[in-house]
DNA sequence: TTAAAATACAGGGTTTTTCCTGTTGACCAG
DNA sequence: CTGGTCAACAGGAAAAACCCTGTATTTTAA
């Protein structure tokens, strides 16, 4: 479990000082092959102290912090050192979080309850294959791809296959003519199925009709 | 690695007869745990041969297949059998294909190339915490949620912030009299700026323009 | 410092979308 | 056989979206 022969460099980003050390010295146990570059208290802190010439291979970083939290440390680190990759290491686990976390590019995403380790697992896959998930969190992605069918009020049954047929024109970059042709209908139909589908769907123009489409899942964009 | 005390009732669906008398050797050999309840060539073969008072615990089931691929046929199963866990075992490896499976909901996805102590491990992860996900599928999960710069020939970069908060806008179900409110600019000036995101995200309608925002991620749906 | 972008705005016209009311024929149930 | 619902369609009109040309100011880059 000892980590692997270039030291690996590691930064710190959390406000509370007591985790951070905690941490540190369980790092210290795991692994004798890295080397802690700096801490800093929030993401405010982390751009002053971060040193172009020498940066870390990983941040440890928490979500939640004053002044500048995780989202937009990890936004700056994308946008300025995207060579550098980010383990998160929060207690917060809700769906949203850690979906935005992933699409932000974090390589992990640990929560601070777990044995010291997976610690040392999750920086040792980090620093070799690149990343580390646990099944926690590729549940997490499973489930925020399915569309729950219960979450949305209205199902895809609540609407006739031509009308569905509809909707999947107007999420194009046509005119309700083209749609018409398409359809095989008059121009004056279409009016007809826009009027059903904006009350069905609660949509005021267009535009809400797409969006909400595409939102609920009804149309899958190509 | 041996399976559950009560058996586990499998069934698979592959048109290729040796692929599928292999898997069944291999099976018998990682656990004894369980019972073949029956083959098919295909999806459409699987709705004859699936018995509503003997249904399996877990299917195995192919993409590729003539008459009703494995994608029409997880529909069917996630309409009809709900309560039934499949597990992807395919050749193909498109990024694509696994994450419109994994959204059909399927609890695993395997290639065929795997070894066998694998799928034991599969199957019985899947009758025991319900899902099985490896390194592999995780991967991709995690890239398709992250929008690939590169792939996308528009970088978010080459629009300016106010261009990027009237195509947030221009998605919600709103006028662009609104939408000049709410930026506080006059219409004439939403006027501008639509002209000028037509050209750049080669749209031809407000509806092209929110398509195309949220297909690259410029814009994400709350 | 100077020219080129970028930003904000206007006049005025065409096309598309949206909304309202109303008709016709098909199909289904009492 | 008849009333009720539904899909398809129309006329007509207001609102919104779209398009083109042109101006003033500010910001940026050579």
């Amino acid at each position: 479990m000892s980590l692997p022969h270039p030291p690996i460099k590691l930064a710190l980003v959390d406000d509370h000082t007591l985790f951070r050390k905690g941490m540190i010295s369980l790092i210290d146990m795991v692994s004798t092959q890295h080397a802690i570059l700096f801490e800093a208290d929030n993401g405010f802190d982390m751009q002053q102290k971060i040193d172009k010439a020498n940066l870390p291979d990983i941040i440890l970083m928490d979500v939640n912090m004053p002044t500048m939290d995780g989202f937009a440390a990890v936004q700056w680190l994308k946008q300025h050192h995207p060579e550098i990759k980010v383990l998160v290491v929060s207690m917060v686990d809700r769906e949203e979080t850690v979906v935005q976390m992933i699409k932000l590019g974090v390589k992990g995403y640990l929560n601070k309850d777990i044995e010291p380790k997976v610690l040392g697992q999750a920086l040792e896959a980090i620093a070799n294959k690149g990343f580390y998930y646990t099944d926690f969190v590729t549940g997490i992605l499973v489930h925020s791809l399915q569309w729950d069918e219960t979450k949305s009020q209205l199902s895809a049954s609540d609407l006739s296959e031509r009308e569905k047929e509809f909707l999947r024109l107007s999420c194009k970059d046509i005119t309700y003519q083209e749609i018409s042709e398409q359809m095989n209908l008059s121009p004056k139909t279409i009016d007809g199925y826009r009027n059903v589908l904006f009350d069905k769907l609660k949509a005021k123009s267009r535009v809400g009709l797409v969006v909400i489409a595409i939102r609920t899942g009804l149309v899958v964009l190509d």
